[in-house]
DNA sequence: GGTCAGCAGA
């Protein structure tokens, strides 16, 4: 029995609502002296741990220092506060705490709570540990146990485990089958979600809104729309399937939004009238972009009244995905000048912009202010978008230090794939060789965007074998049926190293017909090699396929040129004009202080600084006294000598150097940008101005990096 | 005193 005194506090503990009213009852308590009776001091830690807040869990703790013998409750409230706060692993130690004490020892109650702390942290281990003492202490078959098991075995993506509690259980309810179904849908695996959904029906368990919605999810990675409709056919003729936070037509509306299947989507999303979700917005948006239709995407984000933080990745991810890099960009600053702080995904979706567009100073200055050490090797994705923002960037020892920083557990296919081919594109083929035999060895198997980044890795690089070996392993040892890409790396690889019949015949030898890609690698190796012949072929069937492709025409009359085929390829030329076919603009830009600078060919309008003039007028001057002759054969025109030499020294490249040297000094790196692949004359300059100028002039153009230095360049004049 | 609770963005 309680004292009588203390009885008119105990509603006054009850009907507390804020910290500050507990605080009083507690100085009652004290006051009073009370504060040694186990049943108030019970109530008042159970108010405090689990009132959500540090705070509340900060001061809990420090009453139940004050007692001398916690009893089961108390224990197991405070492992309840800690499950559900930011340090899941004090759980664990009020758990040993527990332990420790005589007498005392957990209950059924005790290890639902602590599989929750459990399943929060980054580590599988200590939730093993409690499985074992689960068994050790007779709780296995308890059913609040067996479901808070599954779910702790699914967060980790254990379902074999997961699978095993509930195979074993002897009582099953809703919540077993939800959260093994949420569990098949977390690992990508809708079959035996849909396998369990159907046994739960054998067993008369009614499914609830969480079914459907994580049914839902199951599916909505697949590209099959099918049993999503039949889930909303379900719904829909079962009016006791009750959706009283209209969370099952969220997920009805972002399964159809997955599908493509937009006019579905927007139906629900009509339905929802005024009570539409920011997520329902969200899946809208994404829906659009993912279909490459970001006006309209767009046109759904400025509709909206209050943009959150995932509305607005979405967006900016959109743009990303869809090649809109600037869009993204812009976006993404607008964003940050309304304040919005950015998160793991925002940085993830921009920082692929700033890849895209080689913004390295801007990837950097994002990497340095919002992405810490810690989290980068934590994120695996914003690790490989980083990855990835570097590569194309032009620093590409700045992708391998945070690729060796990241823990070998948590690499990824993905992760290695980034790293392959951003060293592929620096033509460093050898070390993508060792990356790519280092995924193998540790387990993780290559997939086909792997071989693309390998294979194009020893095609840059010239590892003719090598290349040729792992194109025959991609089958035989792989099971990876080749894809055109696969195609088209082989066609380059082979025609780099001059084998353009044996190209050809393997392009008449594929199981489907070849595509522009595969073509323009060809043509790209007749212009090398000079092989008129073949290159015809090539640039015929690539003006057939993209006849309004400006660039196919200039290549086929670029090539004629070369071989001083003078009047086809002037007829080349005039059937391009005649088409009213615009040779597509070759441009550069370089970043200088955070800005980008653009420079179009021939385009003067830039030159009003008249240091960039001058600076054009020296590298000349230079190239000549260091006895550089300007290869003017790709300029087709019949036109003289000294006219071609003007068109070659106003290529946007150079003049995105004559700025880059006027705004540099010796030693530093320029680094710059090109839509198309550099020209022949512009590389053997750059050569020799990197030991002029002492500069090191890192250029990525349309296939690949050149890194000029000291009068070499890294791809060895092989591109 | 309790277990699940991915409808949205990488």
């Amino acid at each position: 029995m309680l004292p009588f005194e203390i009885s008119p506090l105990l509603p006054l503990l009850e009907s507390c609502k804020t910290i500050k009213q507990a605080f009083q009852v507690h100085a009652q308590i004290i006051l009073n002296g009370f504060q040694h009776h186990v049943f108030p001091i019970s109530r008042l830690i159970s108010f405090f741990a689990l009132l959500g807040s540090e705070e509340g869990l900060n001061y809990s703790q420090i009453i139940f220092c004050q007692i001398e013998q916690p009893n089961q409750f108390i224990y197991n409230t405070m492992i309840r506060g800690f499950s559900h706060s930011k340090f899941p692993e004090k759980a664990l130690v009020f758990y040993s705490s527990m332990l420790h004490q005589v007498n005392q020892s957990p209950n059924n109650f005790t290890f639902p709570f602590l599989l929750n702390s459990c399943a929060r942290l980054s580590t599988l281990k200590p939730g093993i540990q409690v499985h074992s003492h689960i068994i050790k202490f007779g709780f296995d078959l308890d059913l609040y146990v067996g479901n808070a098991l599954m779910h702790f075995y699914s967060v980790f993506k254990h379902l074999n485990d997961a699978r095993i509690v509930f195979e074993g259980s002897l009582v099953r309810d809703l919540v077993s089958y939800n959260t093994m179904i949420n569990g098949y849908g977390l690992v990508g695996r809708p079959g035996p979600a849909l396998r369990l959904f159907r046994k739960m029906q054998e067993s008369g368990i009614v499914p609830d809104e969480f079914t459907f919605v994580a049914l839902l999810s199951a599916f909505s990675s697949l590209d099959d729309s099918r049993i999503g409709k039949q889930i909303h056919g379900f719904v829909y003729r079962n009016p006791s399937c009750v959706d009283s936070n209209g969370l099952l037509k969220a997920a009805i509306l972002d399964m159809y939004a997955k599908s493509g299947l937009m006019d579905l989507a927007d139906r629900v999303f009509s339905s929802m009238a005024s009570n539409k979700s920011t997520a329902a917005w969200s899946s809208m948006i994404s829906g659009y972009a993912r279909r490459g239709e970001t006006a309209a995407a767009r046109r759904m984000f400025d509709q909206m009244d209050r943009r959150d933080l995932i509305c607005w990745t979405a967006m900016i991810s959109g743009y990303s995905q869809s090649g809109q890099y600037s869009e993204a960009l812009e976006l993404f600053a607008q964003m940050e000048y309304l304040g919005i702080r950015p998160d793991e995904c925002t940085m993830a979706a921009v920082l692929s912009a700033c890849a895209g567009l080689g913004a390295l100073s801007l990837g950097e200055r994002l990497h340095g202010r919002y992405i810490g050490g810690q989290l980068c090797s934590q994120n695996i994705i914003l690790s490989t978008a980083l990855i990835d923002m570097y590569s194309k960037g032009g620093k590409i020892d700045s992708s391998l230090h945070m690729f060796h920083r990241i823990p070998k557990g948590l690499r990824t296919v993905s992760l290695f794939n980034s790293m392959i081919s951003g060293l592929a594109q620096h033509g460093l083929g050898k070390s993508a060789l060792a990356v790519f035999r280092e995924m193998e060895s540790v387990g993780l198997g290559p997939d086909s965007v792997s071989f693309v980044a390998v294979l194009s890795a020893c095609s840059h690089s010239g590892l003719i074998e090598e290349g040729k070996e792992l194109f025959r392993s991609m089958l035989d040892v792989y099971g990876i049926r080749p894809h055109k890409e696969h195609y088209g790396c082989m066609v380059d690889l082979l025609g780099r190293d001059g084998c353009l019949d044996e190209a050809y015949d393997l392009i008449r030898s594929m199981p489907f017909e070849a595509n522009s890609v595969i073509w323009r690698a060809l043509l790209g190796a007749c212009k090398l090699r000079g092989n008129v012949k073949i290159g015809e072929v090539a640039a015929q069937k690539l003006i057939e396929l993209e006849p309004d492709h400006g660039a196919h025409y200039v290549l086929l009359s670029n090539m004629l040129a070369n071989t001083n085929k003078w009047e086809q390829a002037v007829r080349v030329r005039k059937l391009m004009e005649d088409k009213g076919i615009q040779k597509p603009p070759g441009w550069s830009y370089t970043e200088f202080q955070g800005t980008i600078h653009w420079f179009l060919a021939s385009d003067k309008s830039h030159l009003q600084d008249k240091r960039i003039e001058s600076m054009l007028q020296d590298m000349a001057m230079q190239l000549k006294s260091a006895g550089y002759v300007p290869n003017t054969a790709q300029v087709v025109f019949d036109i003289d000598e000294e006219e071609k030499e003007t068109v070659v020294s106003y290529h946007s490249e150079k003049l995105a150097l004559a700025f880059g040297l006027v705004n540099s000094s010796t030693g530093e790196t320029i680094r710059i940008m090109k839509n198309l692949r550099v020209c022949g004359d512009c590389h053997s300059a750059f050569k020799l101005l990197s030991k002029i100028y002492c500069r090191e002039i890192i250029v990525r153009d349309a296939s690949r990096f050149h890194h000029f230095k000291n009068g070499c360049c890294s791809c060895k004049d092989f591109w």
